[in-house]
DNA sequence: TACACTAGAGAACGTTCGTTCTCAGCGCAA
DNA sequence: TTGCGCTGAGAACGAACGTTCTCTAGTGTA
């Protein structure tokens, strides 16, 4: 079919605002059902089994997160504006009405102590990340320790903001990542 | 009878280790009977139910983290090294076996978006906790930003040796609070 | 018109879970 | 001994869920 794909990616979308805004366990395949619009056989038809769309959905989440990230670093010109840019990048995402933290976090709390599986996609994305944050911090000149740093600090950013319901975190992240930046590379911006 | 409370603390301990090494949905009323050692009748007249029991894990878990945390900075004199002490006590906890994160943001994780009680138990026991670094960092003498910081980079330590598997976060995160502390107070403690 | 085929709607099935109910056994007062 | 209340073990119940099956309506084709 020509809308194989099409139907492939609505219905992604679909299970990941519903797994995102309620949880994984407490979405049936009825309810996904529902929100993508198509037939029970079909959707299982286009995925053989809820394992297999959260697989898939936490794909397209993982993709989601690189691009939100490439986009807001986009307009920064130093590596070290680009650092901050995550946390800019970070302060938008938290003051969306629909943010509940992360979703490789809350998916990682919820099921990765019993699927291997999410606990593996969860372990790759947050790497995928880190290395990131490294290839930034090591364009920068400055040592690896900082990229850790950096990174638990989004993280953080990111747990408090979803449990506090406030999008404070992320200020206060950017301004503890300027600090530790300006501490650890030798020649900061200033002109 | 005599031994209610002896009951009560080791079916909520029992409840304890099953939902936070394989999360709350995941784990039956029938598994934390077996793993208490009571029948379901007791369990049922002691906890009317299993909102209930979880609420009461909750608040266990909430004063074994105070319990850790004040025991960890019990051999601190200044307040900055009982700021340390956090990381100190993060540290010990991550190397733990049975480490799994933090047990309050997998439930929020899990069943944050669907049980405002569960939320409320989270948020209750973050604020608590920043509270507490608040105190720390008003003795120092320091801005209320730091404390904001220090806590974020104690989430964020927590969420990343969870997911990594690896207690680094631990280590990582005192080296950013110790140029934290000393970019944001006036004198460190170098003699 | 007759026929194969497809697809959607939802019934059905087997399992799990939270919670309640039943029943047999036991101690105990009279 | 008899009756009574309590307790534990687990059966039972109703709901929810993942997954499969059935039935029906429609469509294109000869």
């Amino acid at each position: 079919m020509i809308d194989d794909e099409a139907t492939r990616s609505n219905v992604i979308e679909a299970a990941d605002r519903l797994f995102y805004s309620r949880g994984i366990q407490a979405v049936g395949m009825d309810a996904v059902r529902n929100e993508a619009g198509i037939s029970l056989k079909k959707l299982y038809s286009a995925f053989g089994s809820k394992d297999v769309l959260l697989n898939e959905v936490l794909h397209y989440r993982g993709r989601q997160w690189d691009d939100g990230i490439a986009a807001a670093s986009a307009a920064a010109r130093t590596p070290r504006d680009k650092l901050l840019a995550i946390y800019d990048f970070l302060n938008g995402w938290f003051r969306q009405d629909d943010f509940r933290g992360c979703a490789f976090i809350n998916s990682f709390g919820e099921l990765g102590s019993i699927s291997p599986e999410i606990a593996k996609a969860a372990r790759e994305q947050k790497s995928s990340f880190q290395r990131y944050v490294s290839s930034l911090v090591a364009e920068a000149g400055g040592p690896p320790s900082l990229a850790a740093q950096l990174a638990i600090l989004a993280e953080g950013a990111q747990t408090t903001a979803a449990i506090s319901g406030t999008p404070d975190a992320a200020a206060h992240a950017r301004a503890a990542a300027v600090t530790l930046i300006d501490a650890a590379l030798p020649v900061s911006g200033a002109a």
